[in-house]
DNA sequence: CAGAAACTAGACCGATCAGTCTAGTTTCAT
DNA sequence: ATGAAACTAGACTGATCGGTCTAGTTTCTG
């Protein structure tokens, strides 16, 4: 269990800032707790990232790989049906959430406490958030759904309440729930040719 | 349009405060920059509030009471069902997201920047957001879903989801989307007796 | 009109922040 | 074995933070 042990200064310092980062925040995480949790010194930081903006940047590029690896590795490599590869997002939600070091997403965590008109907080976020969206699309077409578009948009909707629900309670029964909300309006969007027309 | 002429100060920081933390996040905004948003001076913040910490306390009850104004207010005093009350609520959420000063949710915003295992704000947000549970479920109870619990749920989750998707893309449709999404569990809750039963 | 309370403007303080720099140590390729 | 590069430990800097304090002005109340 040497969790730490035989990896690189950089490879430690993008751990514990992602842990940190989330679990404390960023702006209420000083470069010298990140250096402690760590175990490295300040001048490494400084070589590798040079800034903790570059190092928010670098936990943000690992955090969206993870998601690109769900969606173009964990999910295809599942025999089953596209609507069941959907419904997959939501496990792998699970265990994310179950992890003893999950604190929220660190995209939500960031857009949340930085500038919302703009800046590159925001331009990130976004940009990552279209890629994933896009993968989600894939998947949401794949499956034959009636109206793709809005049912990509609920669905996102869910993925993100669940994030939510699942950093506020501590648990990682929200993904089971949202898995729950999730077949409904799969089922709802095949079972029925239109729906109500409140337009406004 | 006059917006913050004939306040008190101490109204005028608890808007500016309000909306700087949502827009800038909590520990970026320095109290400097509230006073200038206020028009107010530096002593008269610690006279009404005693301090930086204090003032974000007032700013997140008002937004709980907010919401306590939505379900305690405005919508009993909608003639229709006690679903259509469920989902006036998404309109109330879309009303809120279409202000030009929403900036996301300042109980996500306050949980996301400050330690997640501990500390007040995790316990105050904790205690609103078990008050608003409270109420989203009387409405539920009230409308004979079959699985109160599970709808209560689902529907805190999409709620939470609209928040978050309307923070991040700037755009109120979150409000519709989750509205659609409300009425798919609603719909589904109240046709099939019994859904899939994987229990974990 | 008079006194109290509320309020303003801004100087000021100690703490802490991100980031720099120096000096010495370890690691590693050749 | 040796030199370069990576790394450590920690002192240091300038800026900024939350918060205090003083002095003078306005507003309210009786």
């Amino acid at each position: 269990m040497t969790k730490t042990a035989r990896k690189s200064p950089e490879e430690k310092l993008l751990l514990a800032a992602r842990r940190l980062f989330c679990r404390a925040g960023i702006h209420a995480t000083g470069i010298t707790r990140i250096l402690e949790e760590a175990g490295v010194a300040r001048g490494s930081l400084y070589m590798h990232y040079g800034s903790k903006e570059n190092l928010l940047k670098a936990v943000l590029d690992t955090e969206a790989n993870m998601w690109f690896h769900w969606f173009d590795q964990d999910l295809p490599a599942l025999k089953c049906s596209s609507q069941e590869r959907i419904l997959a997002l939501f496990d792998l939600l699970e265990k994310w959430f179950a992890k003893e070091d999950f604190f929220g997403c660190i995209f939500v965590n960031a857009v949340a406490e930085h500038e919302k008109d703009s800046g590159w907080v925001r331009d990130m976020a976004g940009t990552y958030r279209d890629q994933i969206i896009d993968r989600l699309k894939a998947l949401v077409v794949e499956s034959g759904a009636r109206d793709p578009d809005v049912v990509i948009q609920k669905l996102g909707l869910i993925i993100e309440g669940a994030i939510i629900t699942a950093m506020v309670t501590q648990s990682s029964q929200a993904a089971h729930i949202a898995r729950l909300a999730a077949e409904d309006v799969l089922r709802c969007t095949e079972c029925s040719p239109s729906l109500g027309k409140e337009s406004t």
